[in-house]
This record gives C-alpha cells, sequence and structure tokens, in this order.
DNA sequence: GATGAATGAGGCTTCATTCAT
DNA sequence: TATGAATGAAGCCTCATTCAT
C-alpha cells in the first residue's frame, strides 16, 4: 500500500503539482481513504521526502558505479553521467519532474539533506571535470564548478520538455548532448 | 500602486513561491488592504499572468535587438543571447526565478500564451543556430532542435544556483558558457 | 461582532468544555460563518486566552479597589475578597467556571501569563493576611500561604457547585465562608 | 497487562489531559499496539470510567473506616477525613488530579454513578458535621450543608497547587487546615 | 481609489474504533 | 491474547474572492 501510495502521488504531483494536489486526490485514486494515508505518512511532507530520497539515492547509487568503473575514461565517464542523467528522464520522467520541481516544497531539515545529496552528485561530476584537466583529456584551465553547472544545466534541463515517447531516443539525445560538452559546435 | 504590487509580489513569489504566498502577505507587506489589490486585479492568477507577460515580453524585446545587429556574426548573436539570459539573472534574479518556477499556476488559455512565447524565443535560437550552419560557422549535420534545448539548458539551469553577488560575474560566466558551447571542453 | 464571538464561546465552553467545543459550533449559534470567526481570531487558543485575560484583569482591578480602601480592616478586606469571588460566580457564572477548567488549554506563553496573574491575585491575600497577623487581627504564627490556598479552595471550589439561582444567596454564602475562614465551627 | 494501561493512561491523562491523550500514545508508551488496547477497554471512556471508580471507591472504602472507628471524636473525625484528602494527593497525585479534572468526558450513565458516589462522600461529612453540632464540638446553628462545601473546597483544592515533593508535609498541611477549619485565623 | 467584514470551499491532520488474522 | 491495516467522521485552519460603504 505504501508503495502504491507513492506511485500515484508521483503521477498526481507530475500532473498538477504538489500544492495542487490534495491528500483527498491522492486516496480517491486508490480508492481508500483519508486515514489509510496517515498510517503510512505523518504528513504530506513525509511523502514528498521519500519521493526525493528515493530518486537521489538511486541517483547517486548509479553515478558510483559509473565513476568507480576502472576500465573507463573520463570522457566516457562524463558521457556516461550524461546518459545517466537523461535516460533517467525516460525511465523516471515523472519521479524526476517530481524531484526537480517540488523540492520547494520540503522544509528545514528536510531540505537540508536534498540538497546536500544533490551538491554531492555535483561535487563528483566537478571532481571528474579536474581529474579529466589533470590528465589532459580536458582543457587545462576550465573552471570546473562552473563547467559542471553547464553540465548539469543541459542535462537537468531536459526534465522540461523532454517526451522519451517522440522520435528522440535517449541514447541519441545523450549522445549529442555528450558531443556538444566535449567539442562544442562551432567548426 | 499596480507598479508597488507586483515588485511586492515578485519579492514574496520569488521567496515563498506563489502558493504560499497569500493576498494577505502582499498587502500586509505594502500596508494596503485586500479591497486595494482587487480594484487593481481581478484575481491572483491575473497578476501572475501580468508578471509573465511583463518578463518575457522584455526578453523577447532585447533578444530581436541582438538578431537584428547586422554586423553581427551568428558567434557574437550567440555569445549576445547568452549573455542576455545570464545578466538577466544578475538584473531580475527575482523576477527570473519566479518566471521559470511559477508557470504551473498559470490556467489554460494563461499558459498556452506564455508557452508559446517561450517557444518563440527558442525557435528563434534554433534559426540561428540553422543559420549558422549554413554559413559555416557551426559544424554541419548538428540537430538544432535538440542543441537549442542544451543552450537553454546551460542558461536557464543558472537561476537555479547564481547568485551575482558573488565572486563570478555575469561577464565571466557568459564567456565560460559560450566558450563551452562553442568549443567544447575537451582537448 | 468579536464580542458576540466571545459572549456565544463562554456558554459553549462552559456546557461542553473548550476541546468539546468546535469553531463550526460556535459560529452555527451566531449564524456566522467559519471565515468569519478566523477574522476576529488567529485560533481558538487566542479566543480562550482573551476570555482568561479578560476574567483574571477585571478580578484583579477589583481586588485592588477592594485592598486600597482606607477605612477597612483586614478582617473586612478578607471578607470583601471572599465576596468579590463568590458574587463572582454570581454575576460571570459561566465566564468563572471557564476559567477555572479551561486554562490547561493554553499553551506555554499564554499559561504562563495566565498563571502570573493568578499568582498575583494569591499573593495579594496572602499579604494581607500577613498584615492583619501584624496588626493582631489574625493569630500570629500562621502559614499565611497555606493559609490563603486553603482561604482559596473554600471560596474557588464553589464554581463546582454553587448555582446562584437556588435558595442560597451571595451574600448569606460568603457571609458563612468569612465566618468560617474568621472563627472556625468549633466551639 | 489491564493494570498497567489504567496506570500508564494515568500518567498520560494526568501529564496532557485525557482529550489530548491519545489511544496511540497509550499503547506506544506501553509498547503495544492498540489491538490490545480494546481487548481490554471497550472504549476510551470505560477505561476513564474504570480510573474514576477505583478512586472513589478506595476514598469512600478508608472514609468508612475513619467514620466507623468508635473511639474518634467528631473533630478527630474531620481531621482524619482531611489528612486522608491531603495525604492522597501525596500518594495517588496522578491519580487524584485525573479524577478531579476529566469527570466532564464521563457521559450520561457514568457521570451520574460517579457524581452519586461523590455525593455520598459529601453527605457523610455533612452528616458528621451535624452530629458534631448535636453533640456540642461544634458550633450550633451551622449550615452544615454549606459548611462541608467549604471544608470540600479547602482539602479538594489542594490537588491544583500542592507538590507533596516540597517542604511542607502531608501532616503539616492537613494540622493547618483542619486547625483553621476548627479555629478560624481571628484572634 | 480604497476599506475591511464576511463568505464558503477546501486543505491537512487526528483519532476512536473495527475487523480479519 | 494480540496485531496492525483501514475506516470515516470530525476538527482546525487558510484563503481567494465578494461587496457594501
Amino acid at each position: 500500500m505504501k508503495k502504491k501510495i507513492i506511485e500515484q502521488s508521483i503521477l498526481l504531483f507530475e500532473k498538477k503539482g504538489f500544492s495542487q494536489t490534495s491528500i483527498q486526490d491522492i486516496v480517491d485514486a486508490l480508492k481508500v481513504t483519508k486515514g489509510t494515508f496517515y498510517y503510512y505518512f505523518s504528513s504530506k511532507e513525509e511523502l514528498l521526502m521519500d519521493i526525493h530520497l528515493q530518486y537521489i539515492d538511486d541517483l547517486l547509487e548509479r553515478q558510483t558505479k559509473i565513476l568507480e568503473a576502472a576500465s573507463l575514461s573520463c570522457r566516457e565517464k562524463l558521457a556516461g553521467i550524461v546518459h545517466l542523467l537523461i535516460s533517467d528522464i525516460k525511465s523516471e520522467g515523472p519521479n524526476a519532474r517530481v524531484f526537480f520541481r517540488e523540492i520547494r516544497h520540503l522544509n528545514g531539515e528536510n531540505v537540508q539533506v536534498i540538497k546536500e545529496k544533490r551538491a554531492e552528485f555535483r561535487y563528483r561530476i566537478q571532481h571528474l571535470v579536474e581529474k579529466g584537466m589533470e590528465e589532459g583529456e580536458f582543457k587545462p584551465n576550465l573552471r570546473a564548478d562552473l563547467i559542471t553547472f553547464g553540465i548539469l544545466g543541459v542535462t537537468n534541463w531536459s526534465y522540461q520538455w523532454y517526451k522519451p515517447d517522440g522520435k528522440v531516443t535517449d541514447e541519441e539525445l545523450s549522445g549529442i548532448f555528450t558531443d556538444m560538452i566535449l567539442n562544442g559546435i562551432a567548426v
């Protein structure tokens, strides 16, 4: 039941937004009563926090796997992370959109926890960029911190528009983005 | 008065979010009463629509000026648009953040109007990319539409993290982003 | 309207108790809506606090008048205070009962304020007892603090049972209590 | 288990009040589940009734012992009852406070039963006063009924303020109260 | 132009109680 | 004996909006 509540909520939060989705909407969709909701969650925010944690923890775990792959170059690892994020929008679209849009509805301590995990994800990319610079794969003298924000912009902005049911596959899109990030668009 | 209401609302919407800001909050901050608000706006949404229109219309106008500058190359025009967006976060930070975050609180027709204007802004960039490809400034065979989303990701994501009171100036940041978009980070 | 809400609430709180009285009960009785209630009070507790303050402040004021009457002996002043409390149950019965019963529903700071005012009322009696001892009106060596609690017990307990519509007038009852307090019941 | 539920409930009811204590609070404190509670009690009110009955029955029984002591004078019996009530606050403080405060949460028939037992306790004191008057131990012409309410006020009010962990012992306090009731405070 | 009292719908949450196991 | 998932009614409170002045 708890799992069903989470899944249904993600769909509703994506469609109508967190504030605009009432507990009543959620339990109606599941044909249970509000009491049931509060048996599993102590508040609406706790549910949102659950969704956030589940999403970011999964992302961090998969990022770790990519970064630990000994056989990959920095470029390949970067490509892997870009694909991780893009393909996630495909497989976990609603979840991803809720994650990016609704963080503002977490309060105090909760928002802190999530922001730290998001920062962790970002720092790891930054360190990858730095390593690539040291090892001569990337240009020297890059501002690794700002470049990282640029990379995340390219990927994360996709949740705003990328509908994976269209003609563009996630491999294609991450390929195009990786190429742009690595080689630019100028001749 | 109307202008004061808009300005104050932008600040409050940025800080607390649209749903979390009540009309009461707005009029309290201005030391007037709810009647005053409804004298100038027929609804809370109309206010939000005003804010959106003002923002996107201004952006489109300034984009037009850049694109019509006959003396500029495609690369330079692209650089100009990147700088336009980044510098706007500096000068119009709260406004920009409200624009990007709260569109979901516009209903039906309103959201359509704004989305079309946003699309117009995007299409113009896409055409610029295509023109650059034709004229040999950009690589041939680029997917101009997807590249455009990538470029907008780099710039628009900045409103999530860029605090222009820090050590990075908007010229610096747009320079770094333009360079990344044009030339990539790989050696 | 605010005054009407307070008056109606006192009656309902007395009859059903604070917890058992809903805002809905109050506004229904006044044929207004919940919004109206919250226009005048920010919470149910604020209403209760208003009631408490109004009651205790009035009591303190009237106690002051008695204590400042230069022509009265300590015995007479004590008799006056006993009569003040008993007659108050007659004239302000519901109010008095709410005051004594529902203080537990005030939180933190509020309960502190009321408790201090109640203590003030008590200390003044204690000082009166002490003065009576010094001036030879009362026995020496009394524990003025404990005696004061005893006196307040006699009077305040009355709100539990005294129905002034019966055959016992408030003058009669306060006379009997004053006599018991001053002279005891033993021969 | 039933006994443990009662004991724990008394502590919680004293601390937070009957309405503010949920069944969940009670079972959580005992590390059992709600089912357990409803195995032993058919409702929350039944639990409260149990507590009340246990308290008043015990009090009546001990009062009986005092009144039946052939060797005691009326004064001594009265002193005994005063001490019974004061010492009870010491040994059964939480229980006593719940008994005095929460009776209003009993419904219809239940409240009637308890009120009758409380009245019984009171009538016996009243009869004692009357007997003392007849036998010349107390003043003639006392209003025994009202005097009894006065006596109960002195003792019962104590649960509002008397903390037996302080410097005043229950013997001391009941001595002072008995003296005040019998002999008054005036010289 | 502006006030502010009043509305009414809806939101989040609590909780005593039931019941199948 | 005991569990714990589920119910459903009710409670407190918020808020955009209206309207007479």
